[in-house]
Parts: structure tokens; sequence; C-alpha cells
DNA sequence: ATGACATATGAGATATGA
């Protein structure tokens, strides 16, 4: 089973890159982050054409997440728990079916927090903490669970060419990056990590400005965690780097996991 | 130090992103 994690910025500037990446790589789940449109302007019916069932918590400009299968989705939750005022569409979840039983999957878009110090940014580590808690609760049922999206959050100098250039950046600070550790602690697995080591230069995002993409000058913020009953399925873990060489690309690439 | 680049909204310039 392919699971893929994958934020568009915009899904209607990048259905015709989306409809080339699954006709490619054909994942059986697909997360996906920043729609930037409502429920009702997802392009549903070019995904269906190509074997998907769309659950789509979308919002007007900004933020939007939605996951796509090939199996159709149980035990559905839309939004984050934890502030019923929160009214931005960051989070959903799904329960879906594979070769020997189930797996639970969260498409997050976690918030930037620029800058630091301003409302977005205590947002940022408000929204982490009840992440957190709401984490807690779902591993009590002990089941393969996959939390993947984009973070906004660098974890370490390895996941940047040049952290020094992060150092006053929200996806940098000690207080989100003590969050995603925590997050972690509590049982999860970094599928990019338990597949690949520490090794330098693994990126998912590549500003679309100074030439970022053609001098590498990347950083690792879209995250697949597992569960540990997940983590035990895990077969395989890539970034599609390739995907950063299409025409008008997302400045994020796909992130794909497999489980056994 | 600034802006560079991209997207949405809406019809020019601004908000947001990372």
């Amino acid at each position: 089973m392919k699971i893929a994690t994958w934020n568009v910025n915009s899904v209607k500037a990048r259905l015709e890159n989306a409809v080339a990446w699954l006709s490619d790589a054909k994942p059986d789940v697909v997360c996906l982050q920043e729609l930037k449109c409502e429920d009702g302007a997802f392009p549903a019916s070019a995904f269906e054409e190509l074997g998907y069932t769309c659950l789509v918590h979308g919002q007007k400009t900004y933020n939007g997440v939605a996951i796509l299968s090939r199996t159709r989705p149980d035990d559905v939750l839309r939004g984050l728990p934890g502030d019923e005022n929160d009214q931005q569409a960051r989070y959903i979840e799904a329960v879906y079916s594979h070769a020997k039983g189930t797996v639970r999957i969260a498409s997050i878009y976690l918030p930037n927090g620029n800058p630091i110090g301003s409302d977005k940014f205590s947002y940022k580590l408000s929204w982490m903490d009840r992440l957190i808690a709401h984490a807690r609760g779902l591993l009590k049922n002990e089941e393969p669970l996959v939390l993947a999206g984009d973070y906004n959050v660098i974890p370490t100098p390895r996941d940047a060419k040049h952290p020094d250039a992060w150092q006053s950046d929200a996806l940098f600070q000690p207080g989100p990056r003590a969050r995603f550790r925590q997050l972690q602690n509590l049982g999860f697995v970094d599928a990019i990590r338990q597949c690949h080591g520490e090794t330098d230069g693994l990126f998912t995002f590549w500003d679309y400005q100074a030439l970022a993409w053609q001098r590498n000058n990347g950083i690792r913020i879209d995250h697949l965690l597992l569960s540990p009953q997940a983590a035990d399925l895990l077969a395989d873990a890539q970034i599609m780097r390739d995907v950063r060489s299409q025409e008008r690309p997302s400045d994020h690439v796909p992130v794909m996991i497999t489980l056994r």
C-alpha cells in the first residue's frame, strides 16, 4: 500500500501536475494540503476519473486539506479537535482498508507561524499542542496510524541546506521543534529517517525565489509520522524530487511510503 | 537591507506563504 503527502499550493493551479503525477506514481492514498479552494470548487471529477474517492475539507483562498483514496473512507474527522473557534481548514482524518487490515490516515497542514512573536506564531504553538493531545488519544487505539502532511517544521539542522538562514524563521524555532520532538516521542517514527538514516540533503520544499531549486537550497518540512503498528509495516519511503521539475510546479514535492 | 516568486482575489494592490 502506497501512501503519499503533497502540498500542492492550490489544487486548481496544480491540477495538470497532480493528474500527471498520480497517473505515474499510482499511490493508493494521497494527502493533499493548501487546496486554496472551497469544497464545491474542488476538482473532484478529474481525480475520480483516475479511480480516486475524494475527501475534502476546503476553505476559500487559504489552507484546505484532502485525502484521495482507491478505497472508501470510514470514520471521517474534519478539523483538529481542541478549539471549536478554530475556523482554519488544516486537518482531516479517516480510516482506510488495505490488504491486511485498516490504517488511519490524517492529512495535516500545520500553521506556518511567521513572523515570530505574532498571533500567527502563538497559533502555531497552540495548534501543535492540540495535535499532540489528539495524537496521544489516537495512539491508545494501538492501530496503524499515519500522520502525514506539511508540518512547517524543520526538525534539525540536517533538514536544511543552509540552517543558518532559517534561524529567525518560525519553521526552525525551538518551540515548534520541541513540539515536533514531543509528538515523535509519543512513539511515532519519521518514515524518511527510518528508511534513509541521517543522510544530508533530503528536502521536500524549495522556494520559488533566488534559484533555490537549481541550487538545491531546500528544507525538509513534509513528514509522515508512523505509529508503532504502522512502522512495523514500513517497507520504503521516498521523496519524489523529480516532481519539482514539472512545468509550473508546486514549491513542495510529494513524499511517499510503502506499507507491506 | 531589500527583493526576488507564486497564488487568490478581483480588476490594483494586498495578504499569505516559507
